[in-house]
Formats: C-alpha cells, sequence, structure tokens
DNA sequence: GCCGTTTTCGGCCCGACTGTTTTCAGTCG
C-alpha cells in the first residue's frame, strides 16, 4: 500500500468521523495524519511491518501511538477498526456528497437519517421532487442551488494546470482594474504558491476604493463583471463567481493598511495558516486576515507586508512556494530556509527541438532566443527514427544534424569574439541595469549537438550505440507503450537507463505520452536506479508535460539523483516555459547546486559523463 | 487523536457568508 492510498483512507474515516458527529479535534487528528503521510518521501508501508522500528511511525509530526496502530492495520489488512465499523453504520457513496457545494457532514448525516439519501443521484431526485423542502435550511433556495453544484459536478469537477488558470486569473484583473482606486490587484492561493494544478484563483484587491466606508461601490463592480457566469457569492468585501468554463474566482477587497496580512492569510496553504496562527497563539498574539494582534489589548503588531508578520513571529520570511505546512515552519524558527533557485541560476536547457524534427524554428533561432534569456548554453535534442510521424532521424541524418549544430555553435562564438569591445560593453551593461535578476552571458555560448532518442518497447534504443558515442547529450524518452502495465514500462526504462550512452531519462513518468495518467512509471525503483547508474533525471518544465510534482523531486534529491530541467521546447517562445518548471523546483526546496543546468557547460559535461 | 517553555490533562485557528435562523448553525476557505 502506498502512502497516497494510506492519505486516502485516513482522509476518508475523518470525513466519516465527521458525518457521524465524532469529536471534532479527533476528526482533525486524522486529516492532519493524512497530510503528514501524503507528504512523506519514504513508504510509511516499508515502516509498517511487524518487525519494522515501531519508534519510526512516531517519529513523523501528527502520528502518535493511535494513529501508528491504524497505519499498521492499513498496511497489514487494507482496513482498520474504526473504518470498519464507520462503514457499517455509513455508505461510502456519501463521501461524495461532501464534495458538492453547500454539502457538509450535517446535512449529509440529517439527509441520510431522514431522508435514507446515500448517493448523489438519490439526492437529485430528492430535490426535484422537493424532499428536501420541509427540513431546516433547505429551501428553496437552497434546493435550486444543490441542483446547479449537482449538474456542475457532473460536468467538470476537475482541477486547472497553472499556466491556464494564470491566463483567466490575468482576464480577470484586467477588467477589476478599470475601477478608479483599485492600486493592486494580487493573484493569492495556489496560484501564488505555484501548484502545478489550481482549485480555484483567489484575487487580492487594494486601493482607496476598498477602504471599508467606500468598498460597496468597488464590489459591486467586481460582481457584474461581464465575464461572469455565475455568481456565488456577494458580500461586505468578498465576490465569488465562476467563468463558463467553471473556473471559480474568489476576490476579495481589503483596505491597504492590513495588505500584508491579507495577502499572507489568503496565500495559505491552509495548513501553513493554521500552524501559523498557533505559534501566534503561543506568544500571545492572534493573527486573522487584517492583522497580527496582541491578544490582551489588541494592539496592532504587524499588517502592512507579509515579513512584519512573519518576523514579529521570530520567523525568516517564507516563500509562498514553501508554505504547506511541511516543515518550513521549524526551518524559518532556524533561519535555516534554503536559498532557493531563480531563474538566473539556470545556465542551461538541455532539451528542445529544430526544424530537423517536429519544432517550428532553426538551429540559430533557438540558440539566439536562449542567448537573449541570459543562457550560456542549449543542447539540440531533436527526435529519432522511430518517431517516423515527427520527420524523426536516422543514424545518418543524426549524424549529419550534429555536424550543423556544431558549426552554428562556432559561428556563434565567432560572432561573440567579435562584438566584444567597448559597445557590447555598453550594450551588456544595459541588459544588466534593465533585467538585473537575469544571468548574462560573459563567455562564448555553447550549442551541445544532442538528441531525443526513443525507448523501444523492449528496453533498447532506435538508434545505434556508435552514433550516440558521438553526440554530447542523450536524452533517452518514452514514446510508445499504452497497451503496457505499469511495470513493463518501468522495466522497458531501467533497462534504457543501463545504456551507458544515454545521459538524461526525458519526461520520466511516462505521463506525456500515457495520456497524462500519472504514475504510470514506478518511480520508487526508476529514481533509485538512476542514482545508482549516474543518469539524470529530467524535470519537464512546461504545464503541459510537467513528469515529476515537487514530491517526486524531492524524492530525487534525497536518492540522490542528478536532475536537470528542461523546457523540451519546440518553439523560441515556449523557452519561458522554464519558469514555471523553476516554481516547481522551488516547491521541491530545491537549491542551485541540486540541479546539473546550473553548472557552467565543462562542468555539466563532467557530471553528465557515466562510469 | 495529538501534543507539551502549560508536559499526562486540557487545550486544539479565524472570520465571512448563507439561509429563512429573529439569534445562529452550517459551510467555506
Amino acid at each position: 500500500m502506498d502512502n497516497i492510498t494510506l492519505a486516502r483512507l485516513l482522509d476518508e474515516t475523518a470525513a466519516l468521523l465527521e458525518i457521524d458527529a465524532a469529536d471534532p479535534f479527533r476528526i482533525r487528528s486524522y486529516r492532519r495524519a493524512a497530510e503528514a503521510v501524503e507528504q512523506q518521501t519514504t513508504q510509511l508501508a516499508t515502516l509498517a511491518t511487524p518487525d519494522a522500528d515501531p519508534k519510526a511511525l512516531l517519529a513523523i509530526p501528527g502520528i502518535g501511538k493511535g494513529m501508528a496502530a491504524n497505519i499498521r492495520d492499513l498496511v497489514a489488512t487494507g482496513s482498520m477498526p474504526l473504518r470498519d465499523e464507520l462503514l457499517q453504520r455509513y455508505k461510502p457513496s456519501m463521501l461524495e456528497l461532501l464534495r458538492l457545494p453547500g454539502m457538509g457532514p450535517k446535512t449529509v448525516a440529517m439527509l441520510y437519517s431522514a431522508l435514507g439519501i446515500a448517493d448523489i443521484d438519490a439526492l437529485e431526485e430528492a430535490a426535484k421532487r422537493g424532499d428536501l423542502l420541509p427540513l431546516p435550511r433547505l429551501g428553496k433556495k437552497f434546493t435550486d442551488k444543490l441542483l446547479k453544484g449537482i449538474e456542475d459536478h457532473r460536468k467538470n469537477s476537475s482541477r486547472f494546470r497553472i499556466d491556464i488558470a494564470r491566463s483567466h486569473a490575468e482576464r480577470v484583473i484586467e477588467l477589476i482594474r478599470q475601477f478608479p482606486g483599485i492600486d493592486t490587484i494580487t493573484p493569492a492561493g495556489s496560484l501564488r504558491r505555484g501548484r502545478e494544478s489550481i482549485g480555484d484563483i483567489d484575487l487580492l484587491v487594494t486601493g482607496p476604493a476598498c477602504e471599508p466606508d467606500v468598498v460597496a461601490a468597488a464590489v459591486e463592480h467586481v460582481a457584474t463583471l461581464p465575464l461572469i457566469d455565475k455568481l456565488l457569492a456577494k458580500g461586505q468585501n468578498k465576490v465569488s463567481f465562476t467563468l463558463r468554463n467553471n473556473l471559480q474566482i474568489d476576490v476579495r477587497l481589503l483596505p491597504r493598511a492590513s495588505y500584508g496580512a491579507a495577502l499572507q492569510y489568503f496565500t495559505g496553504s491552509k495548513h501553513h495558516n493554521v500552524a501559523l496562527r498557533q505559534r501566534a497563539i503561543k506568544r500571545g498574539l492572534t493573527l486573522s486576515e487584517y492583522a497580527l494582534l496582541r491578544l490582551e489589548d489588541n494592539t496592532v503588531i504587524a499588517a502592512a507586508s507579509e515579513e512584519e508578520i512573519y518576523n514579529a513571529l521570530d520567523l525568516q520570511y517564507i516563500p509562498p512556494e514553501l508554505r504547506e505546512n511541511c516543515g518550513e515552519l521549524e526551518a524559518a524558527a532556524k533561519h535555516a530556509l534554503p536559498t532557493l533557485i531563480t531563474r538566473s541560476d539556470i545556465r542551461g536547457d538541455l532539451h528542445m527541438h529544430t526544424t530537423e524534427s517536429d519544432g517550428v524554428n532553426s538551429i540559430r533561432e533557438m540558440a539566439e532566443a536562449a542567448i537573449h534569456r541570459g543562457l550560456d548554453y542549449i543542447a539540440i535534442t531533436d527526435h529519432s527514427k522511430n518517431l517516423a510521424m515527427t520527420n524523426g532521424m536516422d543514424d545518418v541524418r543524426t549524424l549529419a544534424h550534429a555536424l550543423r549544430i556544431r558549426q552554428v555553435s562556432s559561428e556563434l562564438a565567432e560572432d561573440f569574439a567579435a562584438r566584444r569591445g567597448p559597445k557590447w560593453d555598453r550594450h551588456e551593461a544595459r541588459l544588466r541595469a534593465n533585467e538585473p535578476n537575469t544571468h548574462h552571458p560573459t563567455l562564448p555560448f555553447r550549442i551541445l549537438a544532442g538528441i531525443e532518442v526513443d525507448i523501444l518497447l523492449d528496453g533498447t534504443l532506435d538508434l545505434d550505440d556508435s552514433t550516440l558515442a558521438q553526440l554530447d547529450i542523450v536524452v533517452a524518452s518514452v514514446h510508445s507503450g499504452f497497451n503496457q502495465t505499469a511495470e513493463e514500462v518501468t522495466a522497458r526504462v531501467l533497462r534504457a537507463a543501463e545504456n551507458p550512452h544515454v545521459h538524461i531519462l526525458g519526461h520520466p513518468t511516462g505521463r506525456k505520452v500515457l495520456k497524462r495518467e500519472p504514475y504510470r512509471i514506478d518511480l520508487a525503483q526508476l529514481l533509485p536506479a538512476a542514482a545508482r547508474l549516474g543518469v539524470a533525471v529530467e524535470h519537464n518544465a512546461a504545464p503541459a508535460r510537467s513528469d515529476l510534482s515537487d514530491l517526486h523531486l524531492r524524492h530525487a534529491k534525497e536518492q540522490g539523483c542528478k536532475i536537470v530541467v528542461n523546457t523540451d521546447a519546440h518553439s523560441t517562445v515556449e523557452l519561458d516555459q522554464i519558469d514555471d518548471g523553476i516554481v516547481q523546483l522551488r516547491r521541491a526546496w530545491l537549491t542551485a547546486p541540486d540541479l546539473l543546468n546550473t553548472l557552467p557547460v565543462e562542468q555539466l559535461l563532467h557530471a553528465l559523463r557515466r562510469i
């Protein structure tokens, strides 16, 4: 049983306890345990066997004696006594009811005891018949809302990819900004924390128009935006609505004086905030979205900026990407937060395509775009022959292409040498002044000759080893195998990793090709093997092809894997997707030394050399 | 059920919005 399953079972138990109206603090401890289990980087099943050290589970915060026994039961039998008992009293389908808007545990329990409703279909029928109307609080308005909620739930209950959510957020921001007296609109929530998928968008609005005595007009403006599909809620300083694609937007309009407290609060995560408030209480303070106050006399301690609030709680400022309550508060208290990777740390991109296979730009265009973005080197890795639909290259074309790549590389180096001089220095100084956070090349740019070679169904590669031996970078990727099992795909990639000519395992979860189903490759097997063999694993920066979640990345780091972040760009503009990849790396607490392509090119090539 | 500068009991985050509630419980983030 893996950690994800374990966490789900504990979370389900918490939900059933809620329906059962159990002690809310007992429920919370099950929730907390589920969170803790999900965050672990070692498989708890290995710590929950009878012969394992019993202290290992207890070392995890949120897991005590009782929860450790539950975990051991779950691992041994697939269930646990409390869960079995609850499932005799309630039906598993009731858990889905909790996901409908406005339906909480109390309502689910009442509907079950009063009308025997245990699933969505039964609830919909009862609502349409008007059976809910006599029940307390479930009048006509509630019923109408519920029926719409059921419809939405069936239509679309999924989350949105971060890049898609961001573009919607930008459209909404543009419209809100048209109202006079609004200074700042900041996306908060999971968008600011850089999660790879976003459930809803939180927008924090502040400015003179948001002061308490005048805010009503701004609220009205937001509540009547033309792109609103359904208005969900409208209060004194909050508006919630959905767009036509069902993406929910929550807008909060707050006074400037409490901007920091509000930003901190609405950025979350929920668990981070709970832990932060507990810390505040221990210090005789209380934290809300308006301010950090002293409990005894309500004096404002901090409110205007996030830095003030964290500092007042004796903490180092915590970047949004780390706010998940998985160790960041403890690290910040010791002033031991890592210096996270920034875009300027990235020296090169090792996976991209040109018109030679399925890209849209030439070698030179890709290189110049990379230079413009401050990179020192790139690898051109077009497809190999097995991907015929991409015009993949055979051995002869691969070698001819490598020759051209190296030719363009030396041409660029000559240009660079020619451009050196007072004029170039002034240009460079201007670049640095305009983009102080971007790294600007001082060395000749280098293009590495590479390939994205295809891993065949049996784990061999579709080009000769003698061809691969002549290239600088070999990225090996899975592009087929829809009918293979996870075990078969894993075995296949492991075999490819054994090939000493392979430097990087491309999109290593295989979800890009395998219909975006995650975990089709067993990373628990693959990552240690990659570390042992010295082959690097790729984190694909493009959200559409993103491979390793932050949890996987942390696993990879802990196992000692070499990690690279690549764009897999098929055009010059896609090189910018590196930014989304970097956010994921930051969420995984990665620092520059954890990543191979923060190295200068000579050191990189040395590090990629297989033993 | 977990936890401890309050350490084996007595706490456990905070505020806004909704419905039909005339004083608040339930839900949500």
